[in-house]
DNA sequence: GTAAAAATTTAAAACGATTTGGATAAAGCA
DNA sequence: TGCTTTATCCAAATCGTTTTAAATTTTTAC
C-alpha cells in the first residue's frame, strides 16, 4: 500500500457581510444616456422613442427606423430596472440549485443558455440551498414572490410535488422538467423514462438474461418511479418474477454505482445484467464487475442511461457502453423555449412534451453466459 | 461486434418568440402589500418604515422591532425592482457560461450558492453563449452595462485577458477566478497550480520516473501556463531535459485524455508517468494504459488534479488515483464571499488569494518499473 | 375644400421604493 | 424654566422608464 500523505490544508477565511458603505445613490460608474436626453437629441418625445424601440404600432416606420439607428449610434439602452419596475416583468427565468450540485445541472443550463442567447432573458440561479421538504417550500415561495423571475423551472419532481401546488397557488408560471401526478394543471417536458427502461430491460431479457439488477435514481422521484415501472413491466411481460433484492435507489455517483453493484454481485445466483441510472453509476458498476474478476459485455451486461455529456461518452468506455440516450442539453434548450411560450400566453395545459429515448446498443451488452454464477 | 441500433430520434420543435400579449401593466398575479399601505397600517411614514427595515440608525430600536415584526406578520416585502431602480443596485452576481458547458461549473456554482444563501443576492447566469474573442467581449460588455448585476466573475482567464481590461474600463466590479498578468488591478482567487504540479512532478521524479507526460488544460489559459511552468521547473531542478513531445493541451474530457495518453504511449521509449489535468482526463488515461496491456500504479504512474466532485472520487478509482486536490466548491463559496467584500468597498488590489493545493498519494503512483519500454 | 377618420405624436401620471432636507418631540444642561 | 442638542419622524423629490388620455397632424372621403 502506498503512503497517504496530506501536505497542506487549504484555508478558507470568513468575511463581513455586504454592509452599507455609503448612503446616497450608488449605482455603477457607468452612466448611461437617459431616455429624456436621447429623445431630446432626436427631437422626439420620450413616449414616441419608447414605443419605437418596443415595437408598438403607433409609430411610423420611418421614425422607428431613425430611432433604432440612433439608439445604436448614441448607445442608448433603456435602464432595465426602470423597465422592470414599470412593466412588472423581471426578464429572468428562475432555477433552483440544490446543495448537492448535480453534475447534470450545467449541461441542462447550457442548453437553456443556448436558447436564451437570442432573447433578452437571463437565468437566475437561486441559492435556495436548503435541503428537505418544508424549508424548500418556503424558499420556492420566496423566489416566486420576489419579483426577480417571470417563471420558474422545477427539477426532479415527485408524483405529488408540493412545489407545483405552491407555484400554482402563487400564480407564478412554471415548467416542470419531468412529470408529476398532481391534479394541478402544469406545463411539463419529460423524457420517456418508462419506455426507455422497459425497452432496455426487454432487450436484456431477449438476450437471455433473467436476473437483471436495477440501479435507480433517488427513491420517490417521479422519474425513478417511471423507470421502476418500465423495468417491472418488461419483467412481467416475460413472466419473470420481480425480485426486490435486485433493485436499489440513490444519487447518481460512481460510489453508489459501485457499492450497489457489488452488493448485487455478492448474491447467489448473481445477476447477469445491470440497468444503471446514469453514466457515473455505470462507471461504478464497471469497476464493481471488474473487482469480481468478471468482464462487462461477456459475463455481465450493462445498459445505462446517458444524458449525453461532452466530457464522458459511452462510446469511449471499455467496453463501450450500451445506453438509453437523451440529450439533456437539448432538453434545456427546449425547456427555455417552452417557458417563453408559457410567458407569451400559451396555456400550461397545452404544454406537455414527452420525448422518446434512443436505445443504443454497444459492446457492454451480450447474450447471457452459459454457466452463470 | 454488437449491433448499433438507433430506434428513435428525439424531436425538438421550434417556438414563437416571447411576443407582447397584452399591453397594460402585466406583472404577476401575486399582489404584494405596498410600502405606503403598510406604513399606514403601522401609523408611520413610509420613510421611517423603509429606514427601519434597511437598518439605518435614525430610527429607534423599539420602532424598528415593531416594524420588522409587523412586516413578517403582514407579509410586506419591498418591491425588488423599485429598490433596484432607486438604489441602482441589482442584487445579483453575474457569471458567464460558455457554450461548452464545463462539468466543473455546477460544483463551483453550488459553492457560490452555499455562501449566498444567507444574503439576498442571486447568481445571474448570462446566456452569453457565443464563443471566441471579439464577440465574447461585446457580450461581457453588454452584461456589465445592462444593470442586471453588481459584479461579475471571470473564469479561465488568460495572462492578458481582454475581459479584465474591459470590465475595469466600464467600472464594473469583478473577481477573477484564476489569475492574469494584466497591469489592470483586479481581485482574484486562484489555486497554486504551479506549486501543485511542481510537487506532483517532483514526486514522480523522486520515484525514479524520467519520462513524465503532461496532459494540460486548454492552451493559452493562465492556469495551463502555470501548470506548465511547475512541470518544467520540477524537471529542470533535477536536470531532466524537457521534451515537447510529452506535453498536450486540450479540454478536460475522457476522450482527449485517452487520445493523448495513447499517442504518448506509442512513443519509444514511452513515458512511465502521467500528470493529468482533471478527473475526466484521468479516466481516459487509465483506459489508454489498460488498452496497452499495462497496469496503472505498476507500469505507469498517474497523478491527476482533482476538483473534488461528489460524484466521482479519486479514492474509488481502480487503482485509487493519486491527486493534487483543491475543492472547487470551496472556491465557489469563497469567491462569493470575496465579491461581497468587493461590493462593500474593499479595494480590489487587496483581494488576492492563492490557495495551496494538497498532494494526496494513493495507489496510482509507484516507483518506476525496472525495465521500462 | 372641408369634415371625418386615421395616423402620429405628446404631456403627464403611474410604477414602488429610497433619500433629501426639514420639522417635531425628547433629552440634556445651565 | 428656557435653550441647545439629540433622537425620531415626516413630506416631497427622485430613480428612468411605460402607459394613459389627449392633442396634433396627416390622410381619406365626399
Amino acid at each position: 500500500m502506498w503512503q497517504f500523505e496530506v501536505l497542506h490544508d487549504f484555508v478558507v477565511g470568513s468575511a463581513p457581510n455586504w454592509e452599507i458603505v455609503q448612503r446616497g445613490r450608488a449605482g455603477n460608474t457607468i452612466d448611461h444616456m437617459k431616455l429624456k436626453e436621447f429623445a431630446k437629441q432626436l427631437g422626439l418625445s420620450p413616449t414616441t422613442v419608447s414605443r419605437a424601440l418596443s415595437g408598438y404600432p403607433e409609430v411610423s416606420e420611418k421614425t422607428r427606423q431613425r430611432v433604432t439607428e440612433e439608439a445604436v449610434r448614441l448607445g442608448y439602452r433603456p435602464n432595465i430596472n426602470a423597465v422592470r419596475l414599470v412593466t412588472g416583468r423581471a426578464g429572468a427565468i428562475g432555477v433552483v440549485m440544490g446543495r448537492s450540485g448535480e453534475f447534470q445541472f450545467s449541461e441542462y443550463m447550457s442548453g437553456m443558455a443556448e436558447r436564451l442567447d437570442s432573447e433578452d432573458i437571463d437565468i437566475l440561479v437561486s441559492p435556495l440551498a436548503e435541503q428537505g421538504g418544508k424549508n424548500e417550500n418556503q424558499l420556492y415561495s420566496r423566489l416566486a414572490t420576489s419579483g426577480r423571475v417571470d417563471a420558474v423551472i422545477i427539477h426532479s419532481p415527485m408524483p405529488n410535488d408540493e412545489r407545483i401546488t405552491l407555484l400554482h397557488r402563487l400564480g407564478m408560471p412554471f415548467l416542470v422538467h419531468g412529470r408529476s401526478e398532481t391534479q394541478v394543471p402544469h406545463a411539463w417536458l419529460d423524457i420517456d423514462n418508462e419506455g426507455a427502461i422497459r425497452r432496455a430491460t426487454s432487450h436484456l431479457i431477449d438476450l437471455g438474461h433473467r436476473r437483471i439488477a436495477m440501479i435507480n435514481g433517488r427513491a420517490g422521484l417521479t422519474f425513478s418511479l417511471h423507470r421502476d415501472k418500465g423495468y417491472r413491466e418488461a419483467l412481467a411481460q416475460r413472466g419473470i418474477q420481480f425480485d426486490p433484492h435486485l433493485v436499489a435507489h440513490g444519487h447518481f455517483t460512481d460510489e453508489l454505482g459501485f457499492r450497489f453493484a457489488r452488493s448485487f454481485l455478492e448474491q447467489s445466483p448473481r445477476p447477469t445484467a445491470f440497468v444503471a441510472g446514469s453514466m457515473m453509476t455505470a462507471l461504478g458498476v464497471y469497476r464493481a464487475v471488474r473487482s469480481f474478476g468478471l468482464v462487462v459485455g461477456r459475463d455481465i451486461s450493462v445498459i445505462a442511461h446517458d444524458d449525453v455529456f461532452p466530457y464522458l461518452t459511452a462510446d469511449n468506455m471499455v467496453p463501450s457502453l450500451s445506453t438509453t440516450r437523451s440529450s439533456l442539453r437539448a432538453a434545456g434548450a427546449r425547456s427555455a423555449d417552452l417557458v417563453l411560450q408559457l410567458l407569451s400566453g400559451r396555456p400550461a395545459t397545452e404544454i406537455h412534451e414527452l420525448w422518446p429515448v434512443e436505445l443504443i446498443l454497444r459492446e457492454s451488452t451480450g447474450p447471457v453466459p452459459q454457466a452463470p454464477g
